[in-house]
DNA sequence: CTTTGATGTGAAAGCGTTTTCACTCTTGCG
DNA sequence: CGCAAGAGTGAAAACGCTTTCACATCAAAG
């Protein structure tokens, strides 16, 4: 025996009124006499009536639903960002459906293409390789979509992020100040605009400022886990690298225990100064310094920026850049 | 200018066929004529025909998503499970709308319900504290529920676990064996069933066997937080506690560096066992040892057993029980 | 009284699919 | 050559809601 659902059409006609005015008093519409409200309310507490959500996207066009593409969600810096993504919906009265890339091209398009089929309000897309195939995706769609705690070099797409070049600039300045001249970068694939288009130029910019030549011997791309960076202490002493500024905590975590480990004194011998301020910073030994940036916040505002863009709301800024900090822990002098 | 949505409808009057036809060939019903098949499918092509998933949902009262409650994204235990859930989810063309519940018994209620108003095909539920409210909308839905890394005292719902009595008191019994005799259980809300139900369980189990007497004054019920964990130094020492075992990896690395900060040393004079086997457990130092856990399989067979209820196959065992280990680091002798 | 403008309500047309049912062709076989 | 049994297709009825439009009612204003 399948569990009945009770429908508008039930109520309508156990309270004796049409459906439209069942419909009114459920969204809330004044235009219902309060008497006849009452009555409404009464049947619909009765019957234990719950609109069908799926029907008043259907007739409503939508969906008070949103995507969101997230490379890992075990990944740190991107749940914490989820976070304030869903909170920020939420309270909004979305939600969210969300789906793991892995940052791999094929399947973020085919995600996004699931996303659109099912009739999503907003996109909101975190993931740093903005393919061009991606690029016509986004185009495509009708739905808005913000990228959150990620560039597209192409600048296409409404985004929340904080300034990378000058945050990357200020860590490594923080490096040179304290007497380093080999300083690695370290970082994942070249491939992410992140990478290439803003932290690599921050690097650069400190180094330039400082009138150090760049090496291209001591920029090391790797993957973003804790054991790629584990593994990187030789290739890093043989560098003769005294220094090194890390694009990922996982990662940095991981360049700094395969330090110690092999007898690398951290910051005294080396330092360590790495991007994202998650937790792990701070349950590391020794603490890692980091560029502060506002996690949750990223996320939150980019939802708060989709909620507009999803009413047609006029927006000032399009492109958001938040602040970020220095915060200096014990991987560092 | 809104961009045109082109339909079934269209496609049909443009092959020449009706939408039953499309909606075969859509749907890869084997009775259609290949020439037919073929005519449709390049019209589909031709227009950019992207069926709609709401109409879809609506029509077949299938949606082709499920909802997720997870306690908190940004807790690396869940998310672990979580990555499980999406990605056999997606194996089976499910979408995950994934919700943050804080745990929080009403918003628990609440999600539950606007899952079960968007229609989902089954929910994944985590979270330790199933209260009489909700068991009460479990039996509400129609829409299948397993849980997940969470137990539920009753037993009402299909689940997936492990044997956390026996997984303590194995980790307990090896603090025994290493000599210690006054050994804390750190853990969160006593309220939560996994604590006083089973955990707790394991813990005394293991010491009747070795002829201790259970002290509660050694209990200590906290935050699953590492601040919370970091500052439980003092009132550790002063129980006269040797050893602990720890609810939760975050909770533990508080323990373990609260203690290390205040010049105790893990392991030789204190030692400390974690629950959950996360990353965490890598990147602290000393590495902690841990039960293990199959984290992302638990995830993963959660979300496969909610296939076949869904599709009303018959399981064979509802509650499912994943084995556990023991693995030994350097936060014990 | 009539007129006017709000206010409250209902009928019915969508929204874009799936699915049932009936119907028309083909086949293969006796 | 006739007929039963598929195979292939279309018409149209759902699915459960929102929304438009027209209509009725009523109070205030003239």
């Amino acid at each position: 025996m399948e569990k009945q659902t009770v429908t508008i059409y039930d109520v309508a006609r156990e309270a004796a009124v049409s459906m439209a005015t069942v419909s009114r008093v459920v969204n809330g519409n004044p235009n219902v006499k309060p008497a006849t409200r009452k009555k409404v309310l009464e049947v619909i507490d009765r019957l234990d009536y719950r609109p069908n959500a799926v029907a008043r996207g259907l007739a409503s066009k939508k969906t008070t639903t949103i995507g969101v593409i997230i490379p890992d969600v075990t990944n740190a810096y991107f749940s914490s960002l989820a976070r304030g993504i869903d909170d920020i919906a939420m309270m909004y009265k979305y939600n969210i459906i969300l789906t793991n890339s892995d940052e791999n091209g094929g399947k973020e398009v085919q995600v996004l293409n699931t996303l659109m089929a099912k009739q999503v309000d907003g996109i909101i897309f975190m993931g740093n390789q903005v393919t061009d195939e991606l690029r016509e995706e986004f185009r495509r769609s009708k739905a808005p979509i913000v990228l959150a705690g990620s560039v597209d070099a192409e600048k296409t797409q409404p985004s929340v992020n904080i300034d990378y070049v000058a945050a990357v600039a200020e860590a490594v300045k923080n490096l040179i100040d304290h007497g380093n001249r080999k300083i690695a970068f370290v970082s994942g694939s070249m491939d992410q605009a992140i990478n290439h288009d803003y932290r690599l130029k921050g690097y650069k910019k400190a180094l330039k400022d400082a009138g150090i030549a760049y090496d291209d011997k001591l920029v090391f791309e790797t993957d973003y886990t804790y054991k790629a960076g584990q593994s990187l202490e030789p290739a890093l002493s043989a560098a003769g690298a005294t220094a090194a500024f890390v694009g990922d905590d996982e990662l940095a975590a991981g360049v700094m225990n395969g330090l110690t480990d092999a007898g690398v004194a951290v910051p005294d011998e080396f330092e360590v100064i790495t991007s994202n301020d998650t937790k792990l910073t701070e349950l590391v030994r020794p603490k890692m310094s980091s560029i502060t940036q506002p996690l949750y916040d990223i996320g939150a505002v980019a939802m708060r920026l989709l909620t507009k863009l999803m009413n047609n709301e006029t927006v000032d800024e399009n492109t958001v850049i938040l602040p970020y900090g220095l915060m200096k822990r014990s991987s560092t002098k």
